[in-house]
DNA sequence: GACCAGGCACATC
DNA sequence: GATGTGCATGGT
């Protein structure tokens, strides 16, 4: 398994360059990111970030006063907007009353309290939390999404339905644990399953991984 | 017009 | 524990 992963990532990297992820300007934006595209394409999620970019309302403070209907009407573009307002003042009210709204103080705690304190935010699921941990606070945490597992079980190294944490043991248990490692080879995967792995899509057999 | 997208919570069995 | 459903816009 070690060589396979390994091997997958070396493709990858060899065919498609590094990946400069997250595309974000700061740790709070990859935040904000990483809630407003749960089950969403990222170029609608671009479009709510611009809007808050353009009203100077991307810091922690100012979303969370900002009254839920002004907030939904930014978020819009992002689908599930009412859901995502509230998701996203979740976040806040839990990152303002615990840390002050600082990264820094958030990024002190030891990583494995803190996702279990992320995973308690109610609309933070076990991705949006390493999404976090990975790419705005840059801890060696593996991010399992809906193209890992499909990627990974097209070429037959977990079964579609295997659990979350069966999957993300499986890259630390067989890879390095290194931060730059785990977000590229994600980042990659992401890549790999836009252009070629989505569902239903035809381009799957011509997939550079093989 | 159908299908899909970098999930998650909740209901029901 | 497994399975089904609502949430919603915008691109292909």
């Amino acid at each position: 398994m070690k060589k396979r992963l390994a091997a997958i990532y070396d493709k990858l990297y060899a065919h498609f360059g590094p990946q400069g992820w997250w595309p974000a300007s700061s740790a709070f934006e990859v935040i904000v990111g990483a809630i407003l595209t749960q089950n969403t394409s990222w170029v609608n999620v671009e479009k709510a970030v611009a809007n808050l970019k353009k009203d100077k309302a991307l810091n922690p403070r100012r979303l969370l006063n900002m009254n839920n209907k002004r907030l939904a009407g930014f978020l819009r573009p992002a689908g599930y907007y009412n859901i995502k307002t509230k998701r996203l003042k979740e976040f806040l009210k839990f990152f303002c009353q615990e840390y002050r709204g600082n990264i820094a103080r958030m990024s002190a705690k030891k990583t494995q309290d803190l996702r279990l304190q992320l995973l308690k935010v109610h609309g933070v699921g076990q991705e949006t939390a390493d999404s976090i941990l990975l790419y705005a606070l840059n801890k060696p945490v593996f991010v399992v999404d809906a193209y890992t597992r499909r990627i990974l079980s097209r070429h037959g190294l977990v079964r579609p339905d295997m659990e979350y944490a069966e999957i993300q043991n499986l890259f630390r248990k067989n890879l390095k644990n290194s931060v730059k490692l785990f977000n590229e080879y994600h980042a990659l995967l992401v890549k790999l399953g836009k252009d070629y792995c989505r569902k239903n899509n035809p381009k799957c057999q011509v997939c550079p991984l093989k």
